[in-house]
DNA sequence: TGACGAAGCGGACTGTGGTCCGCTACGGTC
DNA sequence: GACCGTAGCGGACCACAGTCCGCTTCGTCA
């Protein structure tokens, strides 16, 4: 298949609005800023950034990938027990405190950008990175069903249970990752 | 605090309402019936379905606690070992194969319930019920955790994931069922 | 039974997400 | 450089969720 190349002005346009979303979303704030506004910021048409991204999820996961980047690197090749070198298990609970600290950070880009009728939602982008990681910890661990436990644990730091936990419990977010990555942990010996 | 009588018109009408949502979304799908068609076919304002219940996500929750009164009667009366008798470990397996497939039965609806933004979606209503249920179970069988690790539980069977699981293995639910009921009884005993 | 305060009603209205389609200009070819 | 097919553009347009507020009806008290 000819892999076409991206026009200019294309290009050109995807990185004008990416920017524009996210000075709009530092300013108003995520539940504030319409796809109108954002396209006008961007000086383009509502039609291009539809083009583009699709619908509102889909631009949110645009920048969040962006922002996810940083964590994958620190996953595959930073220091232990996130990065290599550490067990399986206690990768795994490092990941599950630093996933939580990613999403509470994120919040309310990860929660526009699970909403929305898209078909699975979330399941583009990349949570198949996160899900793929962590099958592969607990399968080295010698858990059973490791995919099956891999998106049970994420489902278990999705924005709708993180938003829900924050929410209520407060600020007592160091305690909900100790409680996690012991879950985490009995997922991997078990 | 007087308990003040619902009025009888307002009774009424929102069993018209709840009637003419029934009705459509059997007639129809759950996604192709907007709110108008339900107020005109209740014969009833559109502002009176708002004042009633909240919005959209209120009345598919409304419906919907309507249906999972059923299982929550199996649940405190029935016969084990969903129901009482039967060993903590055991009945939240149980629970946790019956309550997947109640929610892939109304699968529709309840991703209608959980959507919107009205602060933390699906922690109204029936959700109370079936944490309490997994956290009391979870703390009888001696689990770490168990509040945290009922919200886990539950969080894995939340609408997404249930979509999710079943849009992408197809027809397989009865595997899925049983690995869930193994995640249970892991999170039962370690 | 009449009168009155308030709960409840309803539908016009608004804001926003997303679509549509005629127009523009990019970039490959001669 | 001129030409042309097509990817990409843009903003008018549409559908639908949710709001607002003047009007109606309920039910209570005398």
């Amino acid at each position: 298949m000819p892999v076409r190349r991206e026009r200019a002005d294309a290009a050109r346009n995807r990185l004008r609005v990416l920017a524009a979303a996210e000075a709009l979303f530092a300013e108003q704030g995520v539940a504030d800023t319409t796809m109108d506004e954002v396209a006008a910021r961007a000086g383009v048409g509502k039609g291009t950034v539809y083009r583009r991204f699709g619908d509102q999820a889909g631009l949110a996961a645009e920048l969040l990938s962006e922002r996810g980047r940083e964590l994958q690197e620190r996953i595959m090749s930073g220091p232990p027990p996130l990065g290599p070198g550490a067990e399986p298990q206690e990768r795994l609970a490092a990941f599950a405190a630093a996933y939580l600290e990613f999403q509470a950070t994120h919040l309310d880009l990860v929660l526009l950008s699970e909403s929305g009728s898209a078909g699975s939602r979330l399941r583009k982008g990349s949570y198949a990175f996160w899900r793929q990681h962590c099958a592969w910890l607990l399968s080295q661990a010698g858990a059973v069903d490791p995919a099956l436990r891999a998106e049970a644990l994420l489902a278990s730091l999705s924005a709708e249970q993180v938003q829900d936990w924050v929410g209520r419990d407060g600020a007592d977010v160091s305690a909900l990752a100790a409680g996690l990555a012991r879950l985490a942990a009995t997922l991997a010996t078990a």
